[in-house]
DNA sequence: TAACGATACGGAGCATTGTTCCGTTTAGCA
DNA sequence: TGCTAAACGGAACAATGCTCCGTATCGTTA
């Protein structure tokens, strides 16, 4: 209702202390996984536990602020391989791959991704809504050309996709990547 | 080295709490899933925690415990369909769904499963241990009959299998069955 | 430039949950 | 009946998420 037009910068402080916390939990993410102690953030950041919260009230907002270059990315790469690939199944293929690189690369997003803890649902409705989307364009264009079976939506495939990456980091024998490849090999249709 | 034939038996009252506990955790997990606070099955059972520790040293023993009878069944069950069945993937395809219908039916048992958490080594070692040598049996078959694929190791597929299997319960649109179905379908060879 | 109010900060503190430890109780035997 | 090993219970500790509030600082205004 409100709305004060541009409402009043923040202050000088405040927005150099969030940078300094996306740098460090990006450190932090990498060297100890999504699930790091929030403490142990904050603590890298220099900044006190409330400081943490106040610009990011739940894990998911900072990590959504950390990885958002890189969604971005491959939602913007969707309609790009449609265009260039051979075929929608292989476009969708491809992309797929983008996705399952970007889940295994951070440790445990995978996992948080699928979490059902109260406060993950911000971390996975921002993934969906940015990223369903362009997964269905690649989909439907796939059962258009009668490549793949038509009777699986977009959000099943990448939920499916998502569980398939659990662990992938944390356990060297477990190949996620071939898992994937295998669940996209059986949406195909017989020819 | 020891190994005092037959170790003296148990007190009765602690036999008598340990089938109390199985109780009580079978119907917390039931309730609240397996991840139920330790503290809720001691109280469900009415002893203190102490005990609880003493009969299951992680909560990884507590689960096997309560579940060891439908482990067991889901493992005789192999070779069973692979006599029963017109082929040996669909002998696979049908084993499979018996290992989905389990994981599902248990409120985050498959989150449980892959959960790198210290103390779950022990729940994973015991379900990989009586688990793979039976799919390994049934995957061996199909790939002996040119059915499908020779390049995926029996408990790289139930890893597979198991994470898709994540979530199922907690979210009604996401259909652990049809996806570990497509995952089955992928595996087969073109004919 | 000095004062002031809004903004932001820090970290102590609370809640939850896994796990351990030890003083107390009790079953089973002599 | 008395004794001892076995078992018990729950207080206490540790890790971690999250909140709250007294204090410090920024930026503006007189």
């Amino acid at each position: 209702m409100v709305d004060e037009g541009a409402a009043r910068p923040k202050r000088a402080d405040a927005r150099r202390n969030k940078e300094t916390l996306l740098d460090a939990a990006a450190a932090v993410f990498v060297a100890s996984g999504v699930d790091a102690p929030v403490r142990d953030i904050a603590a890298k950041a220099g900044v006190g536990m409330g400081t943490i919260y106040r610009h990011f009230p739940t894990r998911a907002d900072l990590v959504i602020a950390v990885y958002r270059h890189q969604v971005e990315a491959c939602a913007e790469a969707g309609p790009a391989l449609l265009e260039s690939s051979d075929s929608p199944h292989a476009a969708l293929a491809q992309w797929i791959d983008l996705f399952v690189d970007f889940l295994v690369t951070k440790h445990g997003l995978a996992g948080a991704m699928q979490s059902d803890n109260a406060g993950f649902e911000t971390l996975h409705a921002y993934f969906l809504d940015r990223l369903v989307p362009v997964c269905t364009q690649l989909l439907d264009a796939a059962v258009a050309a009668g490549e793949v079976r038509a009777d699986l939506a977009a959000i099943q495939l990448m939920r499916g996709v998502g569980n398939l990456c659990i662990g992938a980091d944390s356990d060297d024998g477990y190949d996620a990547r071939r898992l994937v490849g295998i669940l996209v090999a059986g949406l195909r249709l017989a020819r």
